[in-house]
DNA sequence: TAGTCAAAAGTCAAAGATGGTCAGAGGGTG
DNA sequence: CACCCTCTGACCATCTTTGACTTTTGACTA
């Protein structure tokens, strides 16, 4: 293998592979120094092949006791409809109380969200919630929307 | 477990739980000797672990006789859960991505929202999501958090 | 009763321990 | 050569641990 990146991929997804859990949790220090290379190589590796698009979900904490945890996940199967959504999210300018409940409907019917979180979610983002300019509601709304559609990606 | 703090806050976590009055009274010095680690460590972590939004009370007395009295507030009925909630969210300035995990994750602890709803919600409350300067990121919070208590005091 | 003292617990800031970010240098490939 | 990955290190953010100093309380003493 030519690069360091790629064979600590490897690494990594062999550890993964060899527990029960689905999940490792690692040591930034400890990884860099089994690969003598510098910590933040870690984050090159983990920014760049274990994204949520690849299927891998990281968290992490800093401070004394930290840790990075890399867990698998299992991609929706739904998404085409959350690209062209988060597409459409990009692109529309206008997101006022109509726009939000139409994108929330529509996840609704195609499964991505229960009755209830669609309850729940709009009235998080509606008018009276977000209070603020109509200009400030519409870019809220739009990064909110987007999370959602982030973690909606994997179950 | 990696750090003391973790350690410690389980510990007194078990011994509430076997307790039968919802409440324990420890001597931080005691504490401290059975973990090897100075007595204000032991502030630390109730300042850090044992907070109002998580549901705990915290009393004490210094001098001769002294003790630190942990105390969980279990609040049966909905309506008081949730009015106390409120009451916090509103004399709480800093609505920081820790506190607003505490507040989602007493609401489910208590039977007010479900796992994946925590996860929803807390994505979309996120720094990440909210972006924005920490000031504004707190009132946007606090407005949607109360817009949520609000639509789960009438089921 | 007032004063003194020792035994708690509290506060706070500095030091320590991790992980994160970002811009620029380095290198391989079409 | 141009471009796109990789790699590196300086600087940043966050959480934990520690210890010096402070405050409170009750018992004992004058």
């Amino acid at each position: 293998m030519r690069n360091i990146s790629d064979v600590i991929e490897q690494y990594l997804k062999q550890v993964l592979k060899e527990s029960q859990a689905n999940a490792i949790e690692i040591k930034r220090q400890d990884i860099a120094k089994r690969f003598e290379c510098v910590p933040s190589q870690i984050n090159y590796v983990i920014n760049t092949r274990f994204t949520v698009e690849k299927g891998y979900l990281v968290e992490s904490k800093r401070g004394g006791g930290g840790y990075i945890r890399i867990r698998r996940v299992i991609l929706h199967e739904k998404q085409d409809l959350l690209a062209s959504l988060i597409d459409f999210l990009h692109n529309q300018p206008n997101l006022n109380e109509q726009v939000v409940e139409n994108i929330l409907i529509r996840l609704f019917e195609e499964g991505l969200l229960s009755e209830r979180e669609v309850r729940l979610l709009f009235h998080v983002l509606s008018d009276e919630s977000l209070g603020l300019h109509a200009t400030d509601r519409h870019l809220i709304r739009r990064q909110q929307l987007l999370a959602l559609m982030k973690l909606l990606s994997y179950r």
